[in-house]
RNA sequence: GCUCGGAUGGUGGAAUCGGUAGACACGAGGGACUUAAAAUCCCUUGGCUAUUGCAGCUGUGCGGGUUCAAGUCCCGCUCCGAGUACCA
């Protein structure tokens, strides 16, 4: 019988979709296992032209789960290719809709290729609103609630107005702000828009003015993580800073247990450190510095002016020699002199025009003198202060003292414009760089004496005398700043305080695609539409871009207000703000559909909640979530910042959505070329260049770059070659590298024919030949359409089947390893897959499995395959696995094994790994269930036991020959008869062994 | 700059605890079957020397070290990749 893969592929996987064989069972009893997807396909290379290695690695794990005898949900399963995961998902009915409308929308073409058919104008939005009515739930709980630091929870925000409206405010320690900056009386005399104003800076999601990266091109915002290198990330257009009113998330608020949660998770070490980083914890102090008094400021000289500032150097106090503050901080203004005025408002102007693609392009060193001086409250001393936009607004304080010796950023300030560097630690150089490391022993602190060792003088000639009683002298930088911190938090001068860099999400888009923001607005504020009313669904718009105005798409609609009486959404004509109020037009963006997703899978028809408290319980969280790194700083922290917070309100059990994260690595393009002979001539001291229509294989080309053949050697090789070139151009010979269609190249052997159809213009191609055959060269590049090698798998598919795909893939290396898409090997796994065939079918057709008892090799044979894929699939190393499958049918046709008992345990555990295959040999055998209803083999060492041992005998550490032991032989003999055997007498050569060593079941070393 | 990975044949990659480096494939070379091709099967395949036979040397980016024994551990480099960046 014939192996006739593609037909057998298509009547498993119809079958599959039919008896929704793979859905979870309702037997609650179970152990549960839920393995997820990351929701993009990798890459961004589309939905059919990237490769689903992410896809597979979790479908491997699940199945295999699934045949421990677990209860397996795995709702973005891939299981086949050729039907995408969420076709798929919903056809089985575990997939509550398409995750996202803007992840929808994003595969629509691809989509509509392989005919998935959706009226895309009409049911995105009749379908989706049931999924995205839990996120716009979970961003109006986020509007009611605020962060208590206290007790490190999202709390309602009725139990802070509560508490302002008592004196009780004292206690309540919230994230964003530790003190509050009223009284119980004052909040009681403000009137309902002042409080609504002023809990906007508690709630965790709040309006924000804030600095926003704008992108005109797009006309909308971008999160920090969506802008690389000061460009969009899609599309790259430039980026500006802009302040706008936006939707924020107080992910901020989350920072430390975001950071705590890591340690519990099991996740690569690389991708914590880059949330670690992205959180950027750190700690320090934040110390006060009091400007002098300045008669001739605007501000009367009696206002004493005061700014803290925050540093983790607490030690280098002492080497403060000028303070920076950041262009944008409010006390720029407060601070400057009149005199310096004009200068520092030009300066200001000038940094807002400059982009922070320009600031990163060129770092030039620029500021400007304030006027102003601050008094260092360690020394007394008064230090200027300038303005500089190295100094970022958002980051700590907005404000900085400026130590030159020990800060590379203030050194170079410092050297710029000249003022002094003071080191504080003993034998440290600052002549040409600053001394950034954060060891070594501390001097100069206080600063009593001058470079030569003489006293410093005060204005009486008397020795100066310390300002303040901390002496640093003589102790480590570690012990200085614990010195310091504790001599500020004494003297309140400041106190310690951890900074985080994460900062809030901006949670506005302007855009079309995206959930709608379930919110109105009533004299300027925010209300939050009923709860029972959500979702609020996207309205009819005649244009999807901004309007002429300049406000987001959703401007555009005419039926987009909101009726409080009839709770319903009504004609923008009827706004009257009495009753009917205008809805806000911006949409939440494409993470906020994605946050968590993973809820709503465990219970995706629920029309009363995100998730039951049942189901919840049942599934937890994701055991296994596969995905790429290039989420680390979006998504992932997101989706953790979300789940926190449904943890908080007692929504999702687990606090941690993703216990168990894999990376899969990006599959790259591997590019084909070939090589254009061309010829050149000097005309008026030009180099002219004569292209021809010959084309060089690989060698040859290597050849002319090198200048390996004169004319009369090309010449000859076009004639062997029966290539029509005139004389003239085999001297000054060159060739141009062109990328060629990676479609029409097989093993680098270019399909000449198939070259010659692939563009009119080398329609009359001619070729210099290798051994008959055209190499071609080949080079790693990212996958793209102008680099010709894109590679659609579905051709693979066609040729090979699906299962030898998916092991092929898995084949090429370690899952989360990044690496060339290459299918010079392919023909290897397909063969393995032939050869399996090959134990059940015999060339003439006839069914070899039978009743027999399994010999002992076969019986080995088997269980060394057990014991390791086993091994191999728990630490996801499938291209080991792989391996031992064809390692075990090699042996297993050697041996001609057709024992019944042998074959369906390879079955069961080749299952996983080729599914349709699997299905069919395994219903060849007699069975009437799926295979993935089958129990995993269990392992039994006995087979694997030998009564024999071989030993590798070396001689100072040289391996020479292998000898064998029974098993359960002692040290004593070994030695004796590795000494006294024959093949030892020449190593040992007479000499008496200083040593030997027996490594039990391993080695024998004899030294010398 | 900082942080984290990585470097093994012509290629992808094995070597899980320090114990015969190169499993398993691809490619290449040779052979069998065939009128021929495809398919299939068998042999060889890190390099160098030797080859009638045995064999010897060398070899995991570079330089040191620890050890009876190092791809694996330690120290110092080089190169490549990823992340991040005026974060005070």
């Amino acid at each position: 019988m014939e192996y006739n893969f593609r037909e057998i592929e298509k009547k498993w996987h119809q079958r599959w979709v039919e008896n929704k064989t793979y859905q979870v069972t309702e037997d609650e009893s179970k152990k549960k296992y839920y393995v997820l997807n990351m929701f993009p396909y990798p890459s961004g290379a589309g939905l059919h032209v990237g490769h689903p290695l992410g896809y597979i690695a979790s479908d491997i794990y699940a199945r295999y789960k699934r045949l421990q005898g677990y209860n397996v949900l795995n709702p973005m399963g891939y299981d086949s290719y050729g039907l995408p995961a969420e076709q798929y998902a919903i056809q089985t009915g575990q997939h509550p809709a398409i995750t996202t409308v803007n992840n929808i929308n994003r595969y629509r073409e691809q989509l509509d290729k392989i005919g998935f058919s959706f009226d895309w104008n009409r049911e995105v939005r009749t379908c989706e609103p049931e999924y995205y009515h839990w996120t716009q739930w979970a961003f109006q709980k986020m509007f009611h609630s605020y962060y208590c630091n206290q007790k490190k929870q999202a709390r309602p925000i009725d139990e802070l107005t509560k508490a302002f409206s008592t004196s009780g405010t004292e206690g309540l320690d919230i994230a964003c702000s530790e003190e509050l900056s009223f009284t119980a009386d004052e909040w009681k005399a403000m009137s309902e828009k002042q409080q609504q104003e002023t809990l906007m800076n508690y709630r965790i999601a709040y309006l924000g003015e804030t600095m926003v990266n704008w992108c005109p091109q797009l006309g909308t915002v971008l999160a920090n993580d969506e802008v690389v290198d000061g460009v969009s990330e899609r599309g790259g257009y430039p980026v500006i800073q802009k302040k706008m009113r936006q939707w924020c998330l107080r992910v901020s608020a989350y920072a430390q247990r975001l950071l705590d949660g890591l340690e519990n998770i099991d996740w690569t070490d690389s991708l914590k450190e880059t949330q670690r980083n992205w959180i950027g914890r750190s700690e320090g102090t934040e110390v006060q510095f009091h400007i002098k008094k300045d008669a001739t400021r605007d501000q009367s000289d009696s206002k004493d002016i005061s700014f803290t500032i925050f540093t983790t150097r607490a030690d280098t106090m002492f080497g403060v020699t000028f303070m920076v503050l950041a262009p944008e901080s409010e006390l720029v203004s407060q601070v400057v002199t009149p005199k310096q005025k004009a200068e520092v408002e030009a300066y200001l102007e000038a940094t807002k025009k400059r982009t922070e693609r320009e600031r990163i392009a060129d770092r030039r060193v620029t500021g400007v003198f304030t006027g102003a001086y601050a008094i260092n409250p360690m020394t007394g001393e008064e230090v200027p202060v300038w303005v500089s936009d190295y100094v970022l607004a958002g980051y700590g304080t907005g404000a900085i003292m400026a130590v030159p010796a020990h800060d590379s950023r203030d050194y170079a300030f410092a050297k710029h414009f000249g003022l002094e560097i003071r080191p504080l630690i003993e034998g440290c150089d600052v002549s040409e760089e600053s001394f950034d490391a954060k060891e070594g022993i501390m001097k100069n602190s206080p600063r009593l004496t001058n470079e030569d060792g003489t006293p410093i003088l005060d204005e009486n000639g008397n020795p100066k005398k310390p300002y303040c009683n901390l002496n640093l002298n003589g102790l480590t930088v570690k012990e200085a700043i614990a010195t310091t911190k504790q001599f500020v938090k004494e003297h309140s001068l400041g106190r310690v305080k951890i900074n985080f860099r994460l900062r809030d999400a901006i949670f506005s888009r302007q855009r079309y695609w995206g959930e709608p923001f379930p919110v109105y607005y009533k004299e300027g504020m925010p209300y939050m539409i009923d709860e029972d009313c959500l979702p609020l669904e996207l309205p009819e718009v005649t244009k999807f871009l901004p309007t002429e105005t300049g406000e987001p798409p959703l401007g555009h609609a005419t039926k987009w207000a909101w009726d409080t009486v009839n709770k319903k959404v009504t004609e923008n004509s009827k706004i009257d703000n009495q009753t009917i109020f205008p809805i806000e037009l911006n949409t939440m963006p494409g993470f906020a559909g994605s946050s968590a997703y993973y809820l709503r899978y465990m219970d995706p028809h629920n029309r009363e909640e995100l998730v039951s408290e049942k189901a919840d319980h049942y599934w937890q969280n994701v055991d296994l979530y596969v995905g790429g790194t290039e989420h680390a700083t979006g998504h992932l922290i997101y989706s953790r910042f979300w789940n926190k917070f449904l943890f908080d309100l007692g929504v999702s059990v687990k606090e941690e959505p993703f216990q168990k994260l894999v990376n899969q690595g990006m599959i790259q393009g591997r590019s084909n070329f070939v090589y254009r002979y061309y010829s050149w001539k000097t005309i008026n001291g030009t180099k002219e260049v004569i292209p021809t229509n010959l084309f060089v294989s690989k060698s040859i080309a290597d050849g002319i770059s090198k200048g390996k053949y004169n004319a009369e050697q090309l010449g000859a090789l076009c004639r062997e070659s029966q290539a029509n070139l005139s004389e003239e151009l085999f001297a000054n010979q060159g060739v141009n590298e062109i990328h060629v269609d990676v479609n029409i190249v097989t093993n680098d052997v270019l399909d000449i024919e198939a070259f010659k159809n692939w563009r009119p213009e080398y329609n009359q191609a001619e070729f210099l030949l290798e051994d008959g055959k055209y190499i071609c060269g080949w080079a790693v590049e990212k996958m793209s359409k102008s680099m010709y090698n894109v590679v659609n798998p579905d051709m693979i598919v066609e040729k090979y089947g699906a299962d030898t795909l998916r092991m092929y893939e898995m084949f090429l290396g370690p899952v989360e390893q990044s690496k060339p898409w290459d299918t010079n090997g392919i023909d290897g796994v397909h063969r393995f897959i032939k050869k399996l065939w090959g134990l059940f079918y015999s060339r003439t057709g006839e069914f070899l499995p039978k009743e027999e008892e399994a010999t002992k090799e076969e019986l080995k044979a088997i269980h060394k395959l057990i014991k390791k894929v086993g091994e191999d699939i728990e630490n996801f190393s499938y291209n080991t696995s792989v391996s031992a499958f064809m390692i075990c049918v090699n042996e297993l046709t050697q041996l001609k094994c057709n024992k019944k008992t042998v074959l369906e345990n390879l079955i069961i555990l080749l299952a996983p790994f080729a599914p349709h295959i699997s299905e069919e040999l395994w219903e060849a055998l007699g069975h009437n269930t799926s295979v993935c209803d089958a129990k995993w083999p269990v392992f039994n060492e006995a087979y694997l036991k030998e009564d024999t041992v071989k030993y590798t005998v070396s001689f100072n550490g040289k391996a020479r020959f292998t000898l064998d032991f029974p098993a359960d032989v002692d040290n004593a003999t070994i030695e004796s008869t590795v000494m006294n055997h024959e093949a030892s007498q020449k190593y040992i050569d007479g000499r008496t062994p200083k040593k030997v060593i027996i490594v039990p079941k391993k080695i024998v070393n004899i030294v010398l």
